[in-house]
DNA sequence: CCTTCCCGCCAGAAA
DNA sequence: TTTCTGGCGGGAAGG
């Protein structure tokens, strides 16, 4: 049920739209990361567990194509379940850490071994070995199974690559999808954009699940971050052994850092698994705050604060009530961040 | 100019 | 068939 009730495509400017000063047309207020803090705000209440795309994309405001792409991202960090055709299940926050501990684990599994000449166990279904939803997983994978604790989205796409080395424009088309990523679990602050020391060029950095012991300093719920390794610390020694090497397929980079610490207990079965408890997020804030008025203050300048960070000038759309819920979205993951970062047993899982 | 990346066409895959 | 999914890349906004 989509009739050509579209618009605004094209060249801006007209205002297609009830009366008043419509924005002359903001592509930022357009963009994937604020519709995916938009989705989560909508959806993370108690009662939710079922998603309707229909509904989903009507209430935001948006058309179908892009709820599959917030969607396919969501499920990939384990927000998100498909059920059934049009329908998702939503899990929660809280099934974020076991989805990523089993992605870390996958991606080592990949990684270590002896050289596999062709030894994919695995049918890579052609269709969805391009899929969004892999692709953000590998992406992620980088992040969790590599001491690299800076990528950049052209060396994400090189290393990505499914097989084969087209290098030409199967790069830029990966590049394209990489930003879209990017800027989704950007929103939800897995990840953040900086710039390589260096090289002045724009990559990413990891701020979600950090894989350290224990031994959570603090409970600084919604730190403002701004200088913090995460990763760094290598401890084992200065060995700067740094490079990777993208041979035919898959990524192989060396020297894996950092432990997941899966539970030890069982290597049983995945599946119903308590995850550990020393994780620490990165501050998981809507990437957009109520913030009233427009005015466009000073744009940021060096520092990074997630107060001007956040790209978001009031929400735009057709919508109502937004702001509640982004309140409501703020607390539901400060609680249940809390529940993960105290020490205290908790009982996770859902 | 170059980087970011939204829009939506349209081809496969279900129903 | 129709409807649902979601690659894919043009080309415009943003810097």
């Amino acid at each position: 049920m989509k009739k050509e009730m579209d618009l605004v495509p094209k060249h801006a400017g007209a205002a297609t739209e009830s009366g008043s000063k419509d924005i002359p047309y903001c592509r930022k207020q357009k963009s994937l990361g604020l519709l995916c803090s938009n989705f989560l705000s909508l959806y993370d209440h108690d009662g939710v567990e079922s998603i309707g795309l229909d509904d989903a994309a009507s209430k935001l405001g948006v058309e179908r194509r892009r709820i599959y792409d917030i969607v396919n991202v969501l499920e990939s960090v384990g927000i998100l379940t498909r059920k059934a055709k049009n329908r998702y299940t939503w899990k929660g926050f809280g099934a974020i850490p076991k989805a990523l501990e089993n992605l870390k684990r996958e991606g080592l599994r990949d990684i270590g071994p002896a050289a596999d000449t062709s030894c994919s166990e695995k049918v890579w279904d052609s269709r969805k070995e391009k899929s969004l939803g892999l692709l953000t997983q590998n992406f992620v994978k980088l992040f969790l199974c590599t001491d690299m604790d800076m990528i950049s989205l052209d060396d994400a796409a090189k290393l990505l690559l499914g097989d084969g080395k087209h290098t030409s424009m199967t790069t830029r088309t990966k590049v394209r999808r990489l930003y879209d990523i990017a800027n989704v679990l950007s929103s939800m602050k897995f990840i953040e954009k900086t710039h390589h020391p260096e090289t002045r060029k724009p990559a990413f950095r990891w701020l979600g699940l950090t894989g350290k012991p224990d031994n959570s300093t603090a409970d600084s719920l919604i730190p403002s971050d701004s200088k913090k390794r995460i990763f760094g610390t290598d401890l084992t020694n200065a060995t700067t052994t740094k490079r990777l090497r993208m041979d035919e397929d898959r990524f192989k980079i060396l020297k894996v850092h950092n432990q997941v610490q899966v539970k030890h207990e069982n290597e049983n079965e995945d599946e119903t698994i308590t995850a550990g408890k020393s994780y620490q997020f990165g501050p998981f804030a809507p990437a957009n705050v109520p913030k009233v008025g427009d005015s466009h203050d000073g744009e940021g300048n060096e520092a990074v604060d997630w107060d001007s960070l956040s790209a978001s000038y009031r929400p735009q759309y057709h919508n109502q009530a937004l702001k509640d819920l982004f309140s409501h979205f703020v607390e539901a993951w400060q609680s249940w961040y809390s529940e993960v970062a105290g020490k205290g047993p908790m009982k996770l899982m859902s």
